[in-house]
RNA sequence: GGAGAGGUGGCCGAGUGGCUGAAGGCGCCGCUCUCGAAAAGCGGUAUGCCCGCAAGGGUAUCGUGGGUUCGAAUCCCACCCUCUCCGCCA
């Protein structure tokens, strides 16, 4: 959610963020059902002023008490409705886009940084699903008889090596004093839409558990970017850094194609997260931050990768910045997407009401920010395809092989 | 899942229809006293929204949502959560 006073002040600029988004929001419908709001609130207001008159009325001072309170139940009725469509119209006003923030779709998405030497083995790169198929790493097909197509069983060393990374990872993010984070793995409808993500309609993402306000988590910044909900923190305690490890729950709808085989594209994956709460004149340096720490797990990993910032057009409703890192897959011969790092600014905290109280004694949304420490599925690609031997086997990154347990799988 | 008890401000805790945003205490912040501190005394201490340049005014909030009433923390209904006991269970 955004701020409506700074909306009242500079409408264009979450115009433009809508249409360079390509989020269909008209502002000035928003302006003028605001406006009717707040003309009602002023009468209804007054209008209770004037019930809220203690002691036992005479006859005649009730007659007239009545008529108001009548008079009271249309105007709230009234206000009820213009407060229904302003909010749902309020909540679907995407963040601001920061400055520097690349115009256009994907295709305006700007590498900003490269890294690492990209293979050009003498053999041919095995993709992932066929050498997880080879050597019964991943199974698919059982996947679909259990619980329908996207889904997947994880065998033998490829659970040693999930294990493995998120240890890793795990390691790195607890050194620079993340809070390791269990979360739930179903949340309310609020914690879903609180954090950006859409519960219901075309879009929708979350798994839904029938009957019931439990949700899907598709990740743990949704749990514990609720953790905080309607808290006042102390800025003392700030940042808040936590790593929350869970699986994700994805319905991606229609999201298939070449690009989308095997393991790039499920239903569920493990995945770290790193998450930061901070104070809003902080969050850009902190933003820097978790990135920072994405490459070094990329770097551990030794999975060559480039830094892509991503376009206006390409951006999430929440996210004010994003960056993503890409690794090299020899096998499209091109970058793919494996973690991603968001500024959502006040949007999160706006909608959980999550503040903080300034030593004026006054209260500010915090600013979240998230970024991915590991999403397992695409870090099993990207090693597999990086660390592939001619003889089909797959070398264990140096780093990596303390956990792992082994030099080879 | 069943039975019972309960949910009031940062915390404890009064309050069963009318001036109660809510007694009292604790905590916290200021001031007085002190060389300083403690103690004591005095004062202040929720959040959202609306109007206002401001001072200030208005309105809402006593788990949540509805209802009764001129008026609800107090009465009624539904739901949520916590505690105790029973059942079930990794």
């Amino acid at each position: 959610m955004i701020d409506i006073k700074q909306l009242r002040e500079n409408p264009k600029a979450y115009q433009d963020s809508a249409n360079q988004r390509g989020v269909n929001v008209n502002i000035d419908k928003l302006l003028e059902l605001d406006r009717e709001r707040v003309e009602l609130i002023g009468r209804v207001e007054k209008l209770r002023s004037e019930l809220n008159v203690s002691g036992k009325p005479n006859p005649e001072q009730l007659t007239k008490l009545q008529e108001t309170k009548g008079a009271l139940e249309r105007l709230q009725l009234q206000l009820t409705n213009t407060e229904a469509a302003y909010l749902d119209l309020l909540l679907q006003v995407p963040n601001l886009i920061a400055e520097g923030t690349p115009e256009g779709g994907e295709e305006a998405n700007r590498t900003d940084k490269t890294w690492g030497e990209r293979r050009k083995p003498q053999f041919a790169v095995v993709d992932h699903l066929t050498l997880s198929q080879a050597n019964d790493w991943l199974d698919f097909e059982r996947g679909a008889k259990v619980a329908g197509s996207k889904f997947l069983f994880l065998k033998g060393a490829a659970v040693k090596l999930e294990r493995a990374v998120m240890h890793l990872a795990m390691d790195v993010t607890e050194q620079d004093s993340f809070t390791l984070m269990g979360v739930p793995h179903l949340t309310t409808e609020r914690m879903v839409a609180g954090t950006g993500y859409l519960p219901r309609g075309e879009e929708r993402q979350i798994y839904k558990i029938e009957g019931e306000d439990l949700n899907l988590i598709a990740t743990s910044e949704i749990p514990i970017t609720g953790y905080h909900a309607d808290e006042i923190i102390d800025p003392a305690d700030l940042p808040l850094r936590y790593a929350g490890i869970s699986p994700s729950y994805r319905v991606e709808g229609g999201a298939y194609g070449r690009y989308s085989k095997g393991y790039y594209r499920v239903h569920q994956f493990n995945k770290l997260e790193m998450y930061v709460f901070c104070r809003p004149d902080e969050s850009e340096a902190w933003h820097r931050q978790l990135l920072d720490l994405e490459e070094q797990i990329c770097r551990k990993l030794e999975i060559p990768y480039r830094l892509v910032r991503i376009a206006a057009g390409d951006l999430g409703a929440p996210a004010y910045k994003k960056f993503d890192v890409e690794y090299w897959s020899p096998v499209e011969e091109k970058y793919r997407e494996l973690m991603s790092c968001s500024n959502c600014t006040d949007y999160q905290s706006r909608r959980l009401n999550i503040r903080i109280r300034t030593p004026e004694g006054r209260t500010e949304f915090v600013h979240t920010l998230n970024g991915t420490a590991i999403g397992f599925s695409r870090v099993f690609i990207a090693l597999l395809e990086n660390h592939q031997t001619a003889d089909g086997k797959v070398k264990v990154p140096e780093a990596l092989q303390p956990y792992y347990g082994g030099s080879e799988l």
